[in-house]
DNA sequence: TATTTTAATGTTATAACATAACATAGCAAC
DNA sequence: GTTGCTATGTTATGTTATAACATTAAAATA
C-alpha cells in the first residue's frame, strides 16, 4: 500500500446516477496500474473477480462469486474465491461487509483505509464513505485507553434512491 | 424497549478490574426486573445463556454456548441458542458483534442501542461504548442522503490493560 | 377445571460461510 | 535444467446459521 489513487467515481455518487462506465474502467485500470507498479500479478482470475464486484455497487457473497466463475467455465471451489478475496482486500481494492458476509469493490483503492459503509436494506446497495481514525470521535471511547488498529463502521439504513422512490 | 435501566457497571471499566461480582448480579436482576414488567418469561434457559455470556466480558460464538448448555445437561441443538440469543437481542440485553460472528452480553441493557464496541485481539474482551445516531458524527456521510436506522461500530485494537503487560 | 391458544423448547436436516492441507502448473532466477 | 516462488486447483472438513416441523408448558378463556 503505497499511495492514494485517486478516482473519479467520488462515494457519494454511488446512491444516485454516476457514470457507472467510466467508474467501472478507472477501477479496473486502476487495479491494473497497481498491478504493475508493485510487481504483482494481475491474472484473469484476479481480474474477473474484481470485475464481478464492480458491476455494480452490490456486494456479493463468496458464492455468489463462485456462481459467476462457474458461469464463466472457470474454477469455482470455494477456496478459489477466498484466496482472490483476500488478495484484493490486501491490495486495497476490496472490502468485505461483516454485517452481511459480502465483499465490496472498494471506491478508493490502492490506499489503507478503514472506510464506512452506509448499506441500504432496499436496494442493497452500498455507499463508501472515507473516515480515519482521527474522525471516530467518540469522547466516550476515548475515555478508554484503547490503542485503534482498525475500525469497521456498518450503517444500515435507506438510501436517498430508494426514500425518492417510495414517496412517488 | 421502554426505558432505560441504569446500571452500576461502567463501559470504561470494562477493560480495568472492576467489582465484577456486582456487575453480573446487576445485570440479572436488572433481566429479570425487565421480563417482569414486559410479562416475559425468564426461563431457566434464557437465564442461563446470559449468565454466560456474564461471566466475563469475552465475546461467546453459539457453538461455545451450546458447549456450555450440554455441560449442563440441557439441550444443545444450534436452534436453541440462536433463538434464545435472538430473544436476548431483541429485548436489548446482549449484542452480536459482527466481525467475530459471537455475542456478548450488553452493558446498558434494557434500552435500544447501536453501541460501539472496543475489542481487544490480545485479551479477547470486548469494551461497550454507547453511541447514539447523532453523534455519528461523519461528515462526508451527511452528504449522502441516507436514513440511518442502525450503526455497527466496532474497533479492534488492543486495550490499556494487554499494552501494560506487554510494557512489563 | 376443561378447553383453547400461545409461547417456549426440542429435533432433524440442511444451508451458508470459511479454511486447512496438500497437489499441480507456470514462470523466473540461478 | 534444477530450484524456488507464486498462483491455481482439489479434497475434505470446519464453522456459523436457519428452515421446518414436533412437543411441551404456560396462560387465557369458556
Amino acid at each position: 500500500m503505497k499511495k492514494k489513487i485517486t478516482l473519479k467515481n467520488s462515494s457519494s455518487e454511488i446512491f444516485k446516477k454516476h457514470d457507472h462506465g467510466l467508474c467501472y474502467k478507472t477501477s479496473i485500470q486502476a487495479f491494473e496500474k497497481h498491478c504493475y507498479e508493485n510487481k504483482l500479478q494481475c491474472t484473469p482470475l484476479r481480474r474477473k473477480v474484481l470485475e464481478f464486484l464492480l458491476i455494480d455497487h452490490r456486494p456479493l457473497g463468496a458464492y455468489d462469486i463462485l456462481e459467476l466463475l462457474r458461469a464463466e467455465g472457470l474454477s469455482s471451489k470455494p477456496p478459489i474465491a477466498y484466496r482472490v478475496l483476500d488478495f484484493l482486500i490486501e491490495q486495497g481494492f476490496v472490502h468485505k461487509i461483516q454485517g452481511l458476509n459480502a465483499f465490496v469493490a472498494c471506491s478508493h483503492p490502492g490506499d489503507f483505509h478503514s472506510p464506512t459503509f452506509m448499506i441500504c436494506r432496499k436496494c442493497d446497495k452500498v455507499a463508501e464513505v472515507e473516515h480515519n481514525k482521527s474522525e471516530i470521535n467518540l469522547e466516550k471511547a476515548s475515555r478508554i485507553e484503547f490503542q485503534i488498529e482498525e475500525a469497521f463502521i456498518e450503517i444500515k439504513g435507506v438510501c436517498n434512491s430508494c426514500i425518492s422512490s417510495e414517496i412517488k
